[in-house]
RNA sequence: GGGCGCAUAGCUCAGCGGGAGAGCGUUCCCUUCACACGGGAGAGGUCCAAGGUUCGAUCCCUUGUGCGCCCACCA
């Protein structure tokens, strides 16, 4: 018995509950041992997430795949796991313990914090994932994967130290993105620009040998800054070498003011003598452009600031190297001081002494960390990179052959842009949540990459009895004894970025490198179903790294959705309270909504701003739908098993198969080209405009009439297109259709969706596959889930002319009556004039429905229509309403002058087509034809309107 | 400075070389035996602007205007 009303959240609880009880989605089972595998990874959520609106979009869709891909019969792998997501995650515990007010990280220590990591990890960490079977996805939830879980870090340290055999991973000591606040280097893709108000300070930089005067311009060159703070550091001035005012500078000195150091004027291109006053100051230890011209002209690198961004000149060799004598009483005062608290004495200093030349107003870019949010510093330390710029290379051959192809394509110009410009990949954080890397360090700091402890100590020993560093002897008893060694090599404190991981996913949790098996079978997967915003983070690097380690694509396709945005189309964030909890949307109108919302507003290449109201409507459709099962129930409309649509002999039921079978079409075809949006559109438009509207109403008479083998056909086909229907919104909303599928199934018998409705017909596994096997010889099991593909081409035109006609008369009639007022129960009397003898037959077949539907009376035929009578146009033919006495004859004249009106414009339309030549000549032929058919019709419908409106002035 | 995208009904959005569509909202009618989270009938749009291509443009091209996003080291 289905209930009365439908309660999504206990529905959802319950369904939910057996899917997981049942293990619903397990991969690889026994009867799909021999189905084409079929395989999505899901893009990991971070272990601290919860369940936000972007979450909800992708897995909907991916989701909708691979529940459409399961019932098609494919042997379905949608691999999930989390994300240890290294900083986000440290964070997060840091700010526990703070909150706690529990010792800090720093206070605990690496290994009692790790501990504590991993204690919150195992405490929070299944909040995303039970979130995730809330959404309703059917992941095969038994191969669960984390990134830091044993057999993925395993594959992380195999992955660093083949690349750093190869010469692709790799130490350098460059400028990195340094966040002071974290105290860790992050990658390029980590750092935002940020639009800030803030100054350009002139600075006077006084010539070496001349006596300063901030009046004489000839004792000083001008510099410009928004960085103050930082020619502490400088090493350095440039000028462009063709611009003349400084062509005369070049190769002389600058005492840089309060300082006292000399340093050089150099000529170099970067500087543009549009820009400032054309001579830039250059420090190379705190910018990137400073840096290379630093390494064009020998510049010393002064590092001026500590990791923690303050000031740091006592006891710092690079700032006291060179440094003239007692001209260090500033030291004292800056040292320690915060960099923008340095800025302004700095500026104020600069300024007592005349060297302040200026300040402009100036808005520019300023990097910020995108998780600590601060300003990020240029700063000079010893990093690990990945030579990106190698490992591209395949990658991006891999999509300008089409092995990876995204969907939409105008993301591969994005992808290309990036990947063609890739800058060395630094992968090490400072931080201590994540994989560490492999990597030892020997007494001379010699660096040993290995898999193990044991095999780096066996590298180090060798090289350092090589090298005469140790004995023999002394090196033979160091492996032999743990003890002697014990701090001989220090393992590398800095772990992975969390990017690093991740880009092994779609092997890693395969097993790879230990278990090749499923690799095999369900690599390369099929789809990747990701954001654009991780397109360079995620989608990039997985592409490189899949096709050097598995040397083949991770996915032919990239499909790209939206962003979902709010209501008004501003980006959903914390800070605006514009956030929408997809978790209380479930709560409040069902999973099924939320999905269907979300499918049905997924078109490619628009961000989704998503209105409540939208998946109210949505849940109003999971209700209809509810409604009709339960009135299919009541009617007791039973699938008889090897019941055969195509052979139905009643019009109605033959039509209902048709549009049945191309609603199916259309369903599945727009899945398959990833238009979800157009794919829900078409099983929303079947179910309730065609099946609820029509198709049940027209059907009523004969489920409640005499003719008996008319009403067994019907409530077969009733049900059997109630089934279809179930299929077909299964992959968009799993929950009520395997409800309403288990509910009704114990009569049906057909197929069995999942082995929770298996529980629930009572059938046991073999008599499932028994089932199942079948369902495979249904002819008409249309194409979204049967296991075999089966003729999807059923048409019948006659029914479809003849329904046709059936309901444009009684939208006719209802559109009359309405205009005129007639209330309900008034039934009018319909005069069929001239009615050929197939209008005849079909007025006597749908004689009843269309009392009912049309609130008519009694329906006659005639040669001409009566006095009085409102005239209608059904298919060519005149259907009269006698309304005498009720009709206001000049609104029905007005209302037929309209009809005349646009009937003439109609012809008038087409003529001036037809006539003109050109037209003629070059419209594809169908095209023409198509028109001379349209005049030809709008011919017929005015003379029938002249007609009536003659018949009208006669009545008068 | 590069790149991408969007301007269609009051709102949110589909569509797309041959007579403008949906959901929500709105107006009117309906306690018609599955459903008022419902049924029925309406109203509502120079498809941003200007040029061009074409027999024909909301759709293709160019330019402009407005808005959004991504990337970039510019003092």
């Amino acid at each position: 018995m289905i209930e009365k009303t439908y309660q999504p959240a206990e529905i959802e609880t319950r369904i939910g509950a057996a899917w997981d009880a049942e293990g619903a989605f397990k991969a690889g089972r026994a009867d799909r041992v021999d189905a084409e595998p079929y395989t999505i990874v899901i893009p990991p959520p971070n272990v601290t997430g919860s369940l936000h609106m972007g979450h909800a979009l992708n897995n909907t869709l991916q989701d909708v795949l691979c529940r459409f891909e399961r019932m098609r019969g494919r042997d379905v792998l949608w691999q999930p796991g989390t994300d240890h997501a290294g900083i986000a995650t440290q964070m997060v515990v840091e700010r526990q313990l703070m909150e706690r007010k529990e010792p800090g990280r720093r206070d605990m220590g690496r290994e009692a914090f790790l501990e504590r990591v991993w204690q919150w990890k195992g405490e929070s960490g299944g909040v995303i994932v039970n979130q995730l079977k809330r959404l309703g996805a059917s992941c095969d939830w038994s191969r669960e994967r984390f990134t830091m879980d044993e057999g993925l870090s395993e594959a992380v340290v195999k992955v660093f130290v083949q690349l750093h055999r190869e010469g692709l991973i790799y130490k350098d000591k460059r400028l990195v993105n340094w966040d002071p606040k974290l105290l860790t280097a992050i990658s390029d893709l980590e750092v935002l620009q940020t639009e800030v108000k803030g100054n350009l300070w002139h600075l006077r930089y006084p010539l070496e040998g001349k006596t300063f005067s901030p009046e004489d311009p000839t004792s000083f060159i001008v510099v410009a800054t928004t960085r103050p703070e930082t020619m502490l550091g400088d090493s350095g001035v440039a000028v462009n070498p063709d611009d003349e005012r400084y062509t005369h500078l070049i190769g002389k000195n600058v005492v840089l003011p309060l300082v006292g150091r000399l340093i050089p004027i150099v000529a170099d291109e970067y500087s543009d003598p549009e820009k400032g006053s054309g001579a830039v100051k250059i420090t190379p230890a705190h910018d990137f452009n400073d840096f290379e011209v630093g390494n064009r002209h020998g510049l010393a690198r002064i590092s001026i600031l500590d990791t923690e961004a303050r000031i740091a000149l006592l006891d710092n060799e690079d700032y006291l190297r060179g440094l003239p004598e007692g001209s260090a009483q500033l030291v004292e005062e800056l040292h320690g001081m915060d960099r923008f608290a340095a800025r302004k004495l700095l500026v104020q200093r600069l300024d007592d002494f005349g060297f302040l030349e200026k300040i402009e107003p100036n808005t520019h870019m300023v990097p910020h960390g995108d998780r600590s949010g601060v300003v990020i510093e240029p700063y000079l330390t010893d990093q690990w990179y990945v030579d990106a710029k190698t490992m591209a290379q395949p990658a991006i051959a891999a999509v300008r052959t089409g092995a990876t192809q995204f969907v939409p394509k105008n993301w591969e110009k994005t992808y290309y842009e990036w990947m063609e410009n890739i800058q060395p990949w630094c992968i090490s954080r400072q931080l201590w949540w994540g994989h560490q890397i492999p990597a030892w360090y020997g007494p001379d700091g010699k660096v040993f990459v290995a898999e193990t402890e044991e095999e780096a100590v066996g590298h180090a020993l060798g090289y350092y009895v090589e090298q005469e560093v140790i004995t023999a002897e002394q090196g033979h008893d160091m492996a032999l004894d743990p003890a002697k060694r014990e701090g001989f090599i220090t393992r590398d404190e800095d772990v992975l970025d969390t990017w690093f991981s991740s880009a092994l996913w779609p092997f890693s949790t395969l097993g790879w490198p230990q278990d090749s098996k499923d690799v095999e079978r369900y690599y390369p997967t099929n789809v990747l179903v990701t954001g654009f915003d991780i397109i360079f983070f995620w989608v990039a690097r997985m592409m490189m790294m899949g096709m050097h380690f598995m040397k083949d694509v991770p996915f032919p396709t990239v499909y790209i959705h939206a962003l979902v945005r709010d209501e008004k189309g501003a980006k959903m964030s914390k800070s605006k309270g514009n956030v929408i909890d997809p978790l209380s949307l479930i709560d409040q109108y069902g999973a099924d909504a939320l999905r269907f919302t979300l499918a049905a507003m997924a078109a490619q290449g628009r961000d989704i701003k998503l209105a409540t109201s939208r998946v109210e409507g949505y849940r109003n459709f999971a209700t209809k739908l509810w409604n009709a099962c339960r009135f299919a129930e009541m009617n007791e409309c039973v699938l008889p098993t090897g019941f055969d649509p195509t052979a139905a002999n009643e019009v109605l039921n033959r039509w209902i198969a048709h549009e049945t079978v191309k609603a199916t079409r259309e369903v599945t075809e727009a899945i398959e080209a990833y238009r979800f949006n157009d794919a829900a559109g078409a099983a929303y438009r079947f179910v309730w405009n065609v099946y609820c509207d029509w198709y049940l109403e027209l059907a009523k008479p004969s489920m409640m009439g005499a003719d008996s083998a008319a009403k067994t056909e019907t409530r077969a086909m009733v049900a059997w297109a109630r089934d279809e229907i179930l299929k077909l919104l299964h992959p968009f909303m799993p929950f009520i259709t395997e409800e309403l599928w288990a509910v009704t199934a114990a009569r049906s018998q057909l197929l069995v969706l999942t082995p929770w409705s298996r529980k629930a017909v009572g059938l046991t596994r073999e008599q499932e596959l028994l089932v199942i096997a079948s369902a495979a010889n249904d002819p008409l099991v249309a194409p979204v889930v049967t296991m075999d593909p089966v003729p999807a081409d059923f048409t019948d035109d006659a029914a479809e002319a003849e329904i046709g006609w059936v309901v444009d008369l009684v939208t006719a009639v209802r559109s009359v009556r309405a205009e005129m007022n007639i209330v309900p129960a008034t039934l009018t009397p319909l005069v069929l004039v001239g009615a050929s003898a197939e209008t005849q037959a079909r007025a006597r077949r749908w004689s009843d429905v269309v009392q009912r539907l049309a609130r008519l009376g009694e329906i006659s035929f005639a040669d001409a229509a009566p006095q009085g009578a409102v005239q209608l146009l059904i298919r060519g033919e005149v259907a009269a309403l006698p309304l005498k006495g009720v009709i206001d004859l000049g609104a029905e004249k007005t209302r037929l002058d309209k009809e005349l009106g646009k009937a003439e414009a109609d012809i008038k339309r087409a003529d001036a087509k037809l006539s003109n030549e050109k037209f003629v000549a070059n419209a594809a032929e169908e095209i023409v034809e198509e028109e001379r058919e349209k005049r030809d019709a709008a011919v017929a419908r005015k003379a029938k309107v002249l007609e009536a409106l003659e018949r009208l002035k006669n009545a008068e």
